[in-house]
DNA sequence: CAGGTATATACCTATAGAGGTATATTCAAT
DNA sequence: ATTGAATATACCTCTATAGGTATATACCTG
């Protein structure tokens, strides 16, 4: 998981996969249209390939590059976990509980907000 | 996004969200907990905080930390944009759109795999 | 096999950011 | 007011990593 938040939260790698999203593309490619040299697209690539959020296909010369499913999804999954925060209207539930604890610490003693 | 993901791309980072899934809880705790020293967990909570992941809310001289749905549900939203690569087969359209490609580029000569 | 093209890699440099330590700040309690 | 506890911040140092340049490698074409 970490290693493919630390693959995906770089500008550029970014950049290159949400091109990838419309379709592999071979290094040359990526790199002219997000204008970056070529060294660069290959070494980003690379961790995005270690990240397993891309795979690679040799056609001759050229190496085409595609958005791997599996990453994503565990990225989804991992998500899921967490989709009760957005899902029911917890921050005014917490609240709730929030005054319930204060007023067993304290005894009753008013809120200060 | 970018923010979002840089903010949680960040091992110890990673560690406090994770343990605020499980509920609010002030700077202290959260460096006992995970063995961190306070200084690094506030700094970490500050970065967290500024990409909307937490919010805090003072109690005294302790300040109640917690997860923002929001910037989760923005990052899931990001991701159903690629869903189609993990639930459509995916793979096999992809591979099927390139052997089209070749014989057109390469006019029927046979697939190297 | 010679030349050209596409890509990968090695190396250097510069910088962002994470940890550590000391200190400032804020509030409660006495 | 003074003290102590919880937290934030300032400052330093160090390392990981991104960009740049040069070069190696692999493959097609003639």
């Amino acid at each position: 998981m970490l290693d493919t938040l630390t693959a995906l939260a770089e500008p550029n790698r970014y950049r290159i996969v949400e091109l990838l999203r419309s379709g592999p593309r071979p290094v040359g490619d990526i790199g002219s249209r997000l204008r970056l040299a070529q060294p660069q697209v290959s070494k980003h690539l690379r961790v995005l390939k270690e990240a397993r959020l891309v795979d690679v296909e040799p056609r001759a010369q050229h190496r085409v590059y595609r958005l791997r499913g599996e990453s994503f999804r565990q990225l989804h999954d991992w998500l899921e976990r967490y989709r009760r925060l957005w899902e029911e209207r917890f921050d005014e539930l917490d609240e709730l509980i929030e005054e319930l604890k204060d007023k067993e610490t304290h005894h009753g003693r008013k809120s200060r907000k």
